[in-house]
DNA sequence: CTATTTGCAAACGCTTTGCCTGATT
DNA sequence: AATCAGGCAAAGCGTTTGCAAATAG
């Protein structure tokens, strides 16, 4: 229970440097920032107080859960709905809502292409699996 | 110009493969899938032509752009900018609309628990750049 | 004290690439 | 015939992990 609570210098430092950007930084951008501070810390430290701030809630890791690419044969925009049990991908039939582009680049500067719209939970078949 | 135009049977077999099916395999589902047609068929075949099949338009990959994860010191829900030139991750401030988990979870079988939303384009940063 | 954490380096897993042979146009 | 594509195996690259030494509580 009283796991993983252990404040070090390595762990406080990663999380300021965190808190202190909106970069949304990389693990080796954070890695070399850190190290100003602690020259001789690791990246597998780094790495592994990444998984365990974010498991304490801290800071989000930004990945796409599985390490794998995914591939579509139907290259049309379309959105997704991710199993975060069985890993599944499924097309979703709700319409592509181009407009949202548009409010996007009316309202900053950014200039929009495209974008991209995920759901996460669990499909049907893994509900089954879980009230068993 | 005319290059990696050449419709081998690995090509076919892969295109057909990722067309025949909608669980947005990754590369070794689908390599295992050709092996049964082209058992001597490897797995650097498979990768190399998912990309020529990308870049031809005929499939989509779903990866995230870069390889590497990013880490967030914010770790509320909200949508996010990605400059596709610079990589870049920026926040946007829009509110995070909880409604179209229910909008979804209401209309399909899936238990909807959250959902990310992404935007891509070009960073006003790298706009100036591209008009010199 | 002692369980957690670190640094180091090796291992991992998915993907890419170099090289040479084989196939396509 | 000339060029593109394939097979194989090694390399790449971000990330994870095993281990002995260090350290927080």
């Amino acid at each position: 229970m009283s796991k993983n609570t252990r404040m070090t210098k390595q762990r406080k430092a990663i999380l300021e440097v965190l808190k202190d950007t909106d970069v949304h930084p990389t693990a080796d951008w954070i890695y070399e920032k850190v190290k100003e501070e602690i020259p001789n810390i690791s990246l597998g430290t780094v790495y592994r107080n990444l998984n365990v701030l974010s498991e304490m809630g801290e800071i989000m890791i930004l990945d796409y859960g599985s390490t794998y690419s995914r591939f579509d044969g139907v290259p049309n925009n379309h959105y997704h709905f991710q199993c975060t049990e069985c890993e599944g991908v499924f097309d979703l039939d709700i319409p592509h809502k181009d407009s949202l582009n548009d409010k996007i680049e009316n309202n900053t500067e950014f200039e929009v292409k495209d974008h991209r719209l995920e759901f996460y939970g669990i499909c049907p078949n893994c509900q089954e699996q879980d009230s068993n």
